[in-house]
RNA sequence: GCGCCAGUGGCGGAAUGGUAGACGCGCUGGUCUUAGGAACCAGUGGGCAACCGUGGGGGUUCGAGUCCCUCCUGGCGCACCA
C-alpha cells in the first residue's frame, strides 16, 4: 500500500516496504516478471492543516514531503521501480479520476442526492464517518453535527452481494479481514412488511428478520428521521425531541414518543400504537420495526417503559422473557406449532398473498459518500446552472484542473471563495453555470492506483489489456486498518470498472498481507508526561531522563506513536546500526504479521549477525565437513519455502542455523560455489551486505538466479528414530531408513531403558510409523 | 452483547497428529583482548531423581501444543443492524 506523504517515513513503512522488498527480489531471482512500484495517496485533509498552521500552500508542502520520504525510502535499498512513481494530487493522475467519475456516472454508479453528513462546525466541513470519534471531530474535538446536505454518492451497494460472495475465493486473504468485510456488507435476510396507518390509509413499511413473531408485534417504532414524523410533527417539537435522544445516546437508555397514530396489525384485527424511538436507526432497513417485546430485548426494555403489552408468540418460561432463542410458535393461529424456519416461511407466504409484504434481503452497507468540503482533492468534474439543475462534464471537457492561488485562510473550503476558478460560461448550453466545489474522498484516489502503476504515463487512465494480462496485484501488503474501508472501496472499483471496461477480473489483489504494528515502551515521568526513549537512561538500576535528571517510570508496550513519544526514527537506525541491519530486525523477532517490539538488544544483535557474516566470508577456504552440500541444499529450500509463506521471522533462524553448523564444524567456504548459493539466497533480505561480499569474492555486481534445489541432497539416510512405549517417548536408536521393522524391534529390545520399561510384559502391539517413530503397546 | 484471533521457558517465538521449546534475546560460568554497541567456548523449561511439563477440565487416537466439546483469560473488530 502506498504510503501518505506526512513528512517522514516511520518504523511501520520500513517494516511494510521490507518485507515488500524481499518478497519482490527473491521472485525476480525466479526469473518472474516483478512490478514493485511505489506512489503516494497525496491528497487529505493534513496537507491543508498544515498548510494553514505553516502558513505554506498545501501543494508545496505535499511534494516537498514526497521529496523527503522519497530519499528516506532510497536509503532502504528498495528495489522500487521509479519510473512508475504517481502521486495522487498531480493532474496526470487525477485528471484520469475525473473520467472514470464520468465513467461512473454514465454507467448509473455515481449520483447526487440529499444526505444526514457528519458536520465539523468548528472546521466548517463535512467528516468521513472514520473521522468522527465518538461523536466528535477527530482534529477539532467538536461535536459532530448531522447537517443534511446535497451529495455525491457511488453505488457500491449494487455490488453487495458481489462483494460478499467474492470474499469465499480470496483464499490468499487473512480470515480476519474477510470476517471484517462480511460484517461491514451486513447481509441479513428477513421481510418487508406493510403495516396499513388506520388514520389515513396509507403504509408504513417495516423490515424484519423474525417475521414469524408477528402475532407478537405490540407497537411500532420509527426513527426520528422518517418521514412519518415530519409528516405528523412541527419542526421545532422534532428538534426538541432529537435534543432529547442526544442528551442519553451514552447511556443507551430506550426513549420513546407516542404519535397520535395508529397502525392496522396485518393479521390480527386490532390496532397498534406509533412511537419514535430513540434505539430505531434511519440508516438501516426502512428506519422503521415492529416491536415484539416477548422476544427481543430492545424492545422488551421499550415496552416496559411504556406499559406496552407484552405477548409471548414462542414457547419458553415467563421468567425467560425476552426469550429471543429457538422455539416452537405459539399464540398465533396461522404459524402454530411450527419451528422458526418454517414459520418465517409460512407467514411470508401469507403476507405475499394478501399482497402486504414479502421476502427481503437487506445490506447495512450503504452507498459511498464521496463529497468532501475541501480544497485539496480532486475536483468533481461536475457544473451547476443558475436555475439549481446540474451536468455532469463530458470527457472532452476534462481536465478540470485545481487552481493553485487559493486563499486558505478562513473557514470552509477555499475553492467556494475562488470566484474566478468557480464561474465558467458553460461551453454547450453558453449559459452562466459554477463548477462543484467539493471535490472527491481521498478513498477513490487509492481504489484505483494498482491500476495506473501499470502505465503511469498513458494518455488515457489504463489500458485494458494490460489490466487483463497483469492484475490482480500478486501481493499486497498493508495495515489490518484498511481492513474495510480502502480494501472494500477498491474491490468496488476492480468490479464496476470490469463492467464498464469490460476487464476480465473480478478483484484487484489476489493475496493480502497485513503486517503487524511496531510497539516500543512507554515511558513518562511521575507527572504523567510522556519522555522519549533515547532521553531515558538507565542508572543504578532505575531509569531517569538524561536531561532533567528525574526518575522515569517504565509503561507497557504500545503501537509506536508521537503522541505518547515511544517512537524511533528510521534515519537514526539507519545512520547508527546501517541498512542491513535494520532491514533483518524488521523480519527478526516476530512474525511480519504480528506485533513487533523494537528493542535495543534486538537490533544490536542484528548489527552483530551483520558482521559475523561478514567476517565469516573473509576466512580462508577450508571446507572439511562432507555434509556442507546437503545443508546449504536444505538452507535454500527452507529460505524459499519461508519467503514464500511470508514466515520470514524463520529465514533469520534459517540463517543462525546455517552458520552455526559452518562455523561449529569450522568449515569456511570463502569464494566457492556454495557461498554463491547462500549469498544469492541472503541477497532479498541484505542486499547491501550480499552484494558486496560478491563483489569482493567474486568481483560480480549481481546475483542472476535462484539456485535450483536438488531434491536428492536432501533426503537424510540416517535417522534418529524415537521410541515410544503407550506413546511415551522412551529413547530414540540410530538407523537408517528404510529399516525392517523385526530387525529394529530386536535392536530396540536390548536396549536398557526399553528392557526396564517390559521387563516380565508382553508386547502387544508395535506401531511402526516407518522412518518416523516406534510407539510398543504392552499388556 | 455479537463475531474473529490467540494463550507454549524469564522474554520474542519454532513444531505436515509422531523426539515440545528450532532460532534469537536475556541469564550463568569461563576464555581472549588493539577494552568493543565486541568476539569465542560451555550451559540454560521444572525436578536430586523417578518423572512432570504447551491456560483449566473432559473427549477422540497407538500417539494431541496441534482435532472435538466446554470453561477461563487476553487482544482485535463490530456494536441499539430489528
Amino acid at each position: 500500500m502506498f504510503p501518505y506523504p506526512s513528512g517522514n517515513i516511520h518504523m511501520g513503512h520500513v517494516r511494510n516496504y521490507v518485507i515488500g522488498d524481499i518478497c519482490a527480489r527473491y521472485h525476480k531471482l525466479k526469473g518472474d516478471e516483478v512490478i514493485h512500484p511505489m506512489g503516494w495517496d497525496a491528497f487529505g485533509l493534513p496537507a491543508e492543516n498544515a498548510a494553514i498552521q505553516f502558513k505554506t500552500h498545501p501543494q508545496d508542502w505535499t511534494y516537498q514531503n514526497i521529496q523527503n520520504m522519497k530519499e528516506q525510502l532510497k536509503k532502504l535499498d528498495l528495489d522500487i521501480d521509479w519510473n512508475r512513481e504517481i502521486a495522487t494530487c498531480s493532474k496526470d493522475y487525477y485528471v484520469h479520476q475525473q473520467e472514470l467519475f464520468i465513467e461512473l456516472y454514465n454507467a448509473g454508479l455515481a449520483y447526487k442526492k440529499d444526505a444526514l453528513v457528519n458536520w465539523d462546525p468548528v472546521d466548517q466541513t463535512v467528516l468521513a464517518n472514520e473521522q468522527v470519534i465518538d461523536g466528535k471531530g477527530w482534529r477539532t474535538g467538536a461535536e459532530v453535527e448531522k447537517k443534511k446536505l446535497s451529495q455525491w454518492f457511488f453505488k457500491i451497494t449494487n455490488y453487495a452481494e458481489e462483494l460478499l460472495n467474492g470474499l469465499d475465493d480470496l483464499d490468499l486473504w487473512p480470515e480476519k479481514v474477510k470476517t471484517m468485510q462480511k460484517n461491514w456488507i451486513g447481509k441479513s435476510i428477513g421481510a418487508e412488511i406493510k403495516f396499513e396507518i388506520c388514520e389515513n390509509g396509507n403504509f408504513l413499511n417495516i423490515y424484519t428478520t423474525r417475521p414469524d413473531t408477528i402475532y407478537g408485534a405490540t407497537f411500532i417504532a420509527v426513527s426520528i428521521n422518517h418521514k412519518i414524523v415530519s409528516d405528523n410533527l412541527d419542526k421545532d417539537v422534532i428538534e426538541d425531541i432529537k435534543r432529547n435522544f442526544a442528551s442519553v445516546n451514552e447511556a443507551k437508555e430506550k426513549l420513546g414518543v407516542k404519535l397520535d397514530i395508529h397502525c392496522k396489525h396485518p393479521i390480527l384485527d386490532k390496532k397498534i400504537p406509533v412511537y419514535i424511538a430513540n434505539f430505531v436507526l434511519d440508516t438501516y432497513g426502512e428506519g422503521a420495526i415492529f416491536g415484539c417485546p416477548a422476544h427481543d430485548e430492545r424492545d422488551f426494555e421499550f415496552a416496559n417503559k411504556y406499559s406496552l403489552p407484552i405477548i409471548k408468540v414462542i414457547e419458553c418460561d415467563d421468567d425467560e422473557l425476552p426469550y429471543t432463542g429457538e422455539g416452537k410458535v405459539i399464540n398465533s393461529p396461522l404459524l402454530n406449532g411450527l419451528d422458526k424456519k418454517d414459520a418465517i416461511e409460512r407467514v411470508i407466504k401469507h403476507f405475499k398473498k394478501e399482497g402486504i409484504g414479502d421476502k427481503k434481503v437487506n445490506y447495512k452497507l450503504r452507498d459511498w459518500g464521496v463529497s468532501r468540503q475541501r480544497y485539496w482533492g480532486c475536483p468533481i468534474p461536475v457544473i451547476y446552472y443558475e436555475d439549481g439543475s446540474h451536468r455532469v462534464l463530458d470527457k472532452e471537457e476534462l481536465p478540470v484542473l485545481l487552481p493553485y492561488d487559493v486563499n486558505l485562510e478562513g473557514k470552509g473550503n477555499a475553492l467556494l471563495k475562488k470566484e474566478d476558478w468557480r464561474k465558467i460560461i458553460c461551453p454547450k448550453t453558453k449559459k452562466v453555470a459554477f463548477r462543484e466545489t467539493d471535490t472527491l474522498d481521498t478513498f477513490v484516489d487509492s481504489s484505483w492506483y494498482y491500476m495506473r502503476f501499470l502505465n503511469n504515463k498513458l494518455g488515457k487512465p489504463f489500458d485494458a489489456r494490460q489490466i487483463n494480462e497483469l492484475l490482480p496485484v500478486d501481493k499486497y501488503i498493508g495495515g489490518i486498518e484498511h481492513a474495510i474501508l480502502h480494501l472494500l472501496y477498491s474491490r468496488f472499483f476492480m468490479k464496476a470498472l470490469r463492467d464498464i471496461y469490460g476487464f476480465k477480473i473480478d478483484e484487484p489483489f489476489k493475496q493480502l498481507f497485513t503486517q503487524g504494528m511496531i510497539t516500543h515502551k512507554t515511558y513518562r515521568t511521575s507527572d504523567n508526561q510522556w519522555v522519549m526513549p533515547s532521553e531515558v537512561v538507565s542508572k543504578d538500576g532505575t531509569l531517569i531522563s538524561v536531561k532533567t535528571k528525574e526518575k522515569i517510570e517504565e509503561g507497557p508496550c504500545e503501537k509506536m506513536s508521537k503522541s505518547k513519544k515511544n517512537v524511533i526514527e528510521p534515519d537514526e537506525i539507519l545512520s547508527s546500526y546501517g541498512i542491513d541491519a535494520t532491514r533483518i530486525f524488521m523480519i527478526s523477532d516476530s512474525p511480519p504479521d504480528r506485533e513487533l517490539e523494537w528493542t535495543d538488544e534486538g537490533i544490536q544483535s542484528s548489527k552483530n549477525l551483520i558482521h559475523r557474516l561478514e567476517r565469516y566470508f573473509l576466512r580462508k577456504k577450508n571446507i572439511v565437513d562432507n555434509n556442507v552440500n546437503k545443508n546449504v541444499e536444505k538452507f535454500v529450500f527452507n529460505i524459499e519455502k519461508n519467503i514464500l509463506s511470508f514466515s520470514l521471522n524463520k529465514c533469520v533462524a534459517d540463517i543462525y542455523t546455517l552458520f552455526n553448523y559452518l562455523e561449529k564444524t569450522k568449515t569456511y567456504l570463502h569464494n566457492s560455489d556454495l557461498s554463491k548459493k547462500i549469498l544469492t539466497c541472503i541477497f532479498p533480505i541484505l542486499p547491501k551486505l550480499a552484494l558486496s561480499i560478491n563483489k569482493s569474492l567474486f568481483d560480480s555486481n549481481e546475483f542472476k538466479h535462484w539456485p535450483n534445489v536438488n531434491a536428492n541432497l536432501l533426503l537424510e539416510d540416517k535417522i534418529t528414530l524415537p521410541i515410544q512405549i503407550h506413546g511415551k517417548l522412551i529413547t530414540t536408536i540410530d538407523t537408517k531408513k528404510g529399516y525392517s521393522e523385526e530387525e529394529i524391534m530386536e535392536s530396540i529390545c536390548k536396549l536398557d531403558r526399553v528392557k526396564n520399561k517390559i521387563i516380565d510384559k508382553k508386547i502387544t502391539k508395535v506401531i511402526n510409523v516407518q522412518d518416523k517413530i516406534i510407539n510398543i503397546i504392552t499388556n
